[in-house]
DNA sequence: CTCCAGGTCCAGA
DNA sequence: TCTGGACATGGA
């Protein structure tokens, strides 16, 4: 028997869902028909945008709405975070370009992965890295009638069994000892997850940075995306260059000065300015300067 | 063929 | 502490 569909609408200011789906935080929607097919959890979503209306679709017969609601943090009221950010030409700007883009609430577990297997890989890639382990891997779930099959995101003990060969095979490079390991620390008890989530950011952040293959940069995207954690700001190739251009002149400053300068110009809300100046960098930006890995046709 | 991608780790100054 | 190279793979 097909699942019933359950829906909600909401009504949501300056709230962009393509780009939000799209920006390189989450890895896997795709777009069906105008709607946005994806996986929270253990539950088949869809969701569509029309205007201020968003509609949300699941095949889940009890739906946890405030899960869902949370992981869109749809209740948000993101005026009042930019209206605390600092007044500068540069950030107006990407803010300009970057209206509507929101920050999710991901399942922490999933995030970590992802972002494990992000190094040095273009957001494509990492959408068919993820998309590969799910199918392998996840658990698959019910979807409507004729619906292409969707699959949970494995667990960390499912990963951990998993040999690193069959990691390799999936396409995942060097990152396949490294995902491997983290989910053995993670399902053996070495690491919390969920205890992270009480601990203040700096230690949260080093915690993190215990898993084999996590550095600075992927323990802050972690807390960012799936923690909400908003004194994160995720350093990376794109970031680096847009406040070295923009704050430093083009003089290439230490690591440790470019994260105090983020961390305190920012504050407190340096996590949204960060994925403004990223989304920023990679489209206009960096384009007219001529180094954006995204060309023409 | 060359260069680069939402990095991390390790060795050597 | 800081820097350079290795590490896999795919796309432009």
């Amino acid at each position: 028997m097909a699942p019933p569909i359950k829906r909600r609408s909401y009504s949501v200011r300056c709230y962009d869902v393509e780009l939000t789906l799209t920006c390189g935080q989450a890895f896997r929607w795709t777009s069906i028909d105008g709607a946005w097919i994806g996986v929270i959890g253990d539950h088949w979503i869809r969701i569509r945008q029309d205007g201020d209306d968003i509609n949300i679709e699941t095949t889940h017969t009890v739906p946890d709405w405030e899960a869902i609601e949370s992981y869109f943090q749809i209740h948000l009221d993101i005026d009042s975070i930019t209206a605390q950010f600092p007044a500068d030409q540069h950030l107006a700007q990407a803010l300009d370009m970057c209206r509507g883009l929101r920050l999710l609430r991901q399942p922490k577990w999933e995030c970590l992965a992802s972002f494990i297997l992000s190094s040095t890989k273009q957001i494509p890639h990492i959408q068919k890295l993820t998309a590969s382990l799910a199918k392998e891997f996840g658990q698959r779930l019910n979807v409507p009638p004729n619906h292409p099959p969707a699959y949970a995101f494995p667990s960390p003990e499912t990963l951990a069994k998993t040999s690193e060969d069959r990691l390799r095979s999936l396409g995942l490079g060097y990152r396949a000892p490294y995902l491997r390991e983290s989910a053995q620390a993670i399902s053996n008890g070495c690491v919390s997850l969920d205890k992270i989530a009480s601990l203040p950011y700096l230690q949260a952040r080093s915690a993190l940075e215990t898993l084999p293959g996590v550095g600075p940069k992927i323990a802050d995207c972690t807390l960012l995306f799936a923690y909400g954690e908003q004194q994160a700001f995720p350093i990376d190739v794109w970031v680096e260059r847009a406040l070295t251009e923009l704050y430093f002149s083009s003089k290439k400053p230490a690591r440790r000065r470019l994260e105090a300068f983020a961390a305190s110009y920012f504050a407190p809300f340096g996590g949204y300015a960060q994925q403004y100046l990223f989304h920023y960098m990679r489209t206009a930006h960096g384009r007219q300067r001529g180094q954006s890995p995204i060309r023409d046709h």
